[in-house]
DNA sequence: TTATTTATACAGACTAGATGGTATAAATAT
DNA sequence: ATATTTATACCATCTAGTCTGTATAAATAA
């Protein structure tokens, strides 16, 4: 056959999600993109047909690490008889996730992308609403377990409350984006945790 | 004297800011602008010698309002005897500003450049640090006479506190954006509250 | 084995249009 | 009379995308 192209594709989709945090979608230039990687235009354009398909390709991988990730935290935290405690312990493991990491957090691409849907087709904007309520859903799931065996110690909005991870994470990632501190989200979703240890009790 | 340049400059700002919360900075063009205002190319190099001096006094008009803001909800908030009471009403000063506009919120500035630092020079960048700095003072001033008079419920770390509004802020901002639920701020904000009653307990 | 084919992977010049920005002269408003 | 705005032409550079050609390596056939 011929030489072996991945490597290549990986090597754009890394270098192109790295650019894309750091100008934009729009800002980032196919030709910054080659001198960044050190291949040729012909090469981009063999593993990617234009530059909307680059910005799915992205996204697409981007959904597929977030998906895994949550999975891996679900199955490495479910406890067998309290919920409460698999919640706590779910919100750890992303905690822990941050917490090993040395760099900084390079950001997430919903943001980056929900900051400009205008550069988008309607594929890619859906793909971003699709993920975040994922999230929505998945929280939904753990919570419902939780109140089956807690009421809370004081009235609460029960729909709103499956956001609150993702409101406070996405949050997080900004502060420590422009102001450069690395514990940023560890110690955000901390409090997450302290609301959910204070806010529920067992029933009866 | 002369004709008045305040509107269309005005406008300029208006539209510009609109444009650049659906498509970002870079992926704004000025001829964009110029459709949506309506004027022409010597109008807008009339009021903006570059399309980064633009950058800059959206920026700049952007922190006012912020600041403005902060400010009368601050005045509008301040309880003679009880530092939580005043925390609670800031927040919920907010919450309600949030409930009060009829239109989905269209966006943050912070938020935007932030996931494009690199289409901005170190002034523009630096301010959007100040700002959301700005934003950790002010909750720190509003903490620091909490805990004068309360105590925690649990133990918290008392530093990352003071970012937890703005957190939950910018993070139900994405959410609301992506799925176009006008609601989401004033949710995710009404649990913040809620945290810093179960947490907060008078001393002694 | 060796020559040739084939599918894949890449190189780099090239193009048409968009971009930010300039220049200028006339028109408009106060 | 002066600040503002229009209208339009213009420029250098950047942009995404195309094109033709070439290198690679495995499969195939002699």
């Amino acid at each position: 056959m011929a030489r072996d192209g991945k490597p290549t594709r990986k090597l754009i989709l890394e270098q192109s999600r790295a650019l894309v945090l750091e100008h934009g979608y729009a800002g980032t230039s196919i030709d910054q993109i080659l001198e960044r990687t050190g291949i040729t235009k012909g090469a981009f354009f063999y593993h990617f047909k234009s530059k909307s398909a680059l910005a799915l390709a992205l996204i697409e991988e981007f959904i597929q690490e977030d998906k895994s990730h949550m999975h891996t935290a679900l199955n490495d935290t479910e406890s067998t008889d309290d919920p409460l405690e698999s919640l706590l312990a779910f919100v750890a493991w992303h905690i822990n996730a941050m917490q090993e990491m040395d760099e900084l957090f390079p950001g997430c691409l919903y943001a980056s992308y929900s900051y400009e849907p205008g550069s988008f087709n309607q594929e890619i904007n859906d793909k971003v609403s699709e993920s975040i309520l994922k999230w929505r859903t998945t929280f939904d799931g753990l919570l419902d377990k939780v109140f089956e065996k807690y009421t809370t110690s004081i009235k609460v909005d029960r729909q709103s409350l499956s956001d609150l991870f993702l409101s406070i994470s996405e949050g997080s990632y900004i502060i420590s984006r422009t102001l450069k501190e690395k514990d940023a989200t560890v110690n955000q979703l901390q409090h997450l945790n302290n609301y959910f240890k204070l806010l529920f009790v067992p029933k009866k």
